[in-house]
RNA sequence: GGAGAGGUGGCCGAGCGGUUUAAGGCGCCGGUCUUGAAAACCGGUAGGGGUUCACGCCCCUCGUGGGUUCGAAUCCCACCCUCUCCGCCA
């Protein structure tokens, strides 16, 4: 959420840094605005009305204690028509205030100011590139049917079971992705970060913590609660969307001690996304399905640390495919492109040979205050001092799935074969991918 | 899922319709005393919001949400969570 202080005191910083993501925040700003004068008039009136109440309500009952019977009933009229004044404004009150809450929590996060401006992903900026990837000596295969062709991925089982956009790993296939979660779990534990085993069924409120409630409800998958005409209070719960729900989420309604900043969190987590509004795009593959793998990393900061940790936090990611040696590059995303909650994102691609082009397998963000405000997740820096609110940062550490796919694909061999990257070896138990043909070639040279 | 007990400030714990605008203790912070410390004593110790140049004043919060009442931590309803026992279960 944005700071409602900073948008009294300058809307025209505020309209401008909005604007910079997209025109059409305009009209639900200005209308935020209004909304919140309005809100501000009113509660005054109902704030002076209680005191009043209170005030009579009061001397009623020390009339009372005191015998004077007479004056208590005076007063007891008198405070009875100011009740009926007072419940009329409160209704008012009570109207003004969903609408304003809704506004403020559909509008997205104001681009830092060191985020290059842009429309689209076509003005996002390039900002360092690993070795370059080598030129294959035959034309490589997509990573669909090399792992078809291994017998590792069963994408015609997985649509038996869930339909469209879901994946089966068989096999070695199955012992690769266990292998790749250790192998990252273990280089992030090493940089410091605590692992986390979460769940993955969420209360609402925690996604509307970290912004994906409630203008992407589409986006989830959604369980209704059971019972629900008969219950006002029965909680609907979500599938995680990522795993930087439910972390980042640890930190809402603390007052953390500033000794304890920085929080470094990591956890694997499946994550399940509808994807909605993504139909005919990456259907084929690892790219994009409704449910998939990702290790992730979260951090909590005090607000002057949070740019510099959002370098760190993508060195961490980066470690990763330099560890594993797969060409990639970092983006900067511009400012029409970022994510709803994050004020500076940069995104890992790696190199897919089949199609001759970088694909995201990580997005790396700080959401500055905004996240922290609507989860109230604070810090102290002394006793005496007021809690003030953290920063958060989240990215993936990264997408296991898509890091398959890149690994099919950029250690595949002429004969079909795929070479595991040296550092997965003693993750994995073996060297070699090998289809079923081979296979028998070398058990039957052994025998 | 069933039965019972319970949820009050950083912690313990009183309060069960109106001098409680939450007693008392512990802890913490400041001060007095002391060469220094401890002890003792004195004072201060929640969060959010509104308003004010400021001092301050006001509103809201006793698990959560409703309700009754002029007035609710206290009474009523629903729910949530924790603990104990039972059932089911990987």
């Amino acid at each position: 959420m944005i700071d409602p202080a900073l948008l009294r005191k300058n809307p025209e910083k505020v309209l401008d840094s909005l604007c910079s993501r997209n025109e059409r925040y305009k009209a639900n700003l200005e209308a935020a605005i209004k909304m919140d004068s309005d809100h501000r008039a009113l509660l005054q009136e109902v704030e002076a009305l209680r005191a009043k109440r209170n005030a009579l309500s009061q001397s009623v009952g020390k009339a009372k204690a005191s015998g004077a019977q007479e004056e208590a009933q005076k007063l007891l009229e008198e405070v009875g028509r100011l009740k009926l004044a007072m419940e009329d404004k409160e209704k008012s009150l009570e109207v003004l205030i969903s609408p304003l809450k809704e506004t403020l929590l559909s509008l997205p996060n104001l681009p830092h100011e060191s985020v290059p401006r842009g429309k689209n992903e076509e003005d996002n900026r390039p900002v360092r590139f690993s070795q370059k990837p080598v030129p294959f000596d035959f034309k490589p295969l997509d990573h669909q049917t090399i792992g078809e062709n291994l017998g590792i991925l069963d994408f015609a089982a997985a649509a038996k079971l869930s339909g469209s956009r879901f994946a089966l790993w068989r096999g070695l296939g199955s012992r690769l992705m266990g292998a790749l979660v250790s192998f990252t779990l273990d280089l992030h534990r090493k940089a410091g970060y605590e692992e986390i085993w979460p769940p993955y069924l969420v209360k609402p409120e925690i996604l509307e913590g970290t912004g994906q409630l409630p203008k992407f409800k589409e986006d989830l998958y959604h369980l209704e609660a059971p019972g629900k005409e008969n219950s006002q209070t029965a909680a609907d719960m979500y599938l995680i969307p990522t795993a930087e729900v439910p972390l980042t989420n640890l930190v809402r309604d603390e007052i953390l001690s500033v000794d304890n900043l920085p929080i470094k969190m990591t956890a694997y987590t499946p994550c399940f996304r509808q994807e909605a509004g993504s139909y005919g795009k990456d259907v084929r593959g690892l790219i994009r399905n409704h449910q998939f793998d990702k290790v992730e990393l979260v951090w909590v900061t005090k607000p002057e640390d949070s740019l510099e940790a959002l370098e760190s936090l993508t060195q961490d990611a980066e470690r990763v495919l330099q560890t594993l040696e797969i060409p990639y590059r970092i983006i900067e995303l511009c400012t029409g492109d970022l994510g709803f909650a994050s004020r500076k994102t940069y995104d890992l691609e790696v190199w897919m040979p089949f199609e001759q082009k970088y694909r995201e397998i990580s997005s790396c963000s700080d959401c500055g205050d905004f996240q922290a405000r609507r989860m109230n997740a604070r810090f102290r820096r002394a006793l005496k001092n007021p809690p003030e609110l953290v920063h958060t940062l989240n990215g993936s550490g990264v997408a296991i799935g898509r890091l398959f796919a890149a690994i099919l694909e950029n250690f595949q061999q002429k004969d079909g074969s795929v070479l595991l990257p040296k550092a997965l070896v003693p993750y994995a138990g073996f060297e070699r991918l090998m289809t079923k043909g081979m296979n028998q070639v070398v058990e039957a040279k052994k025998g």
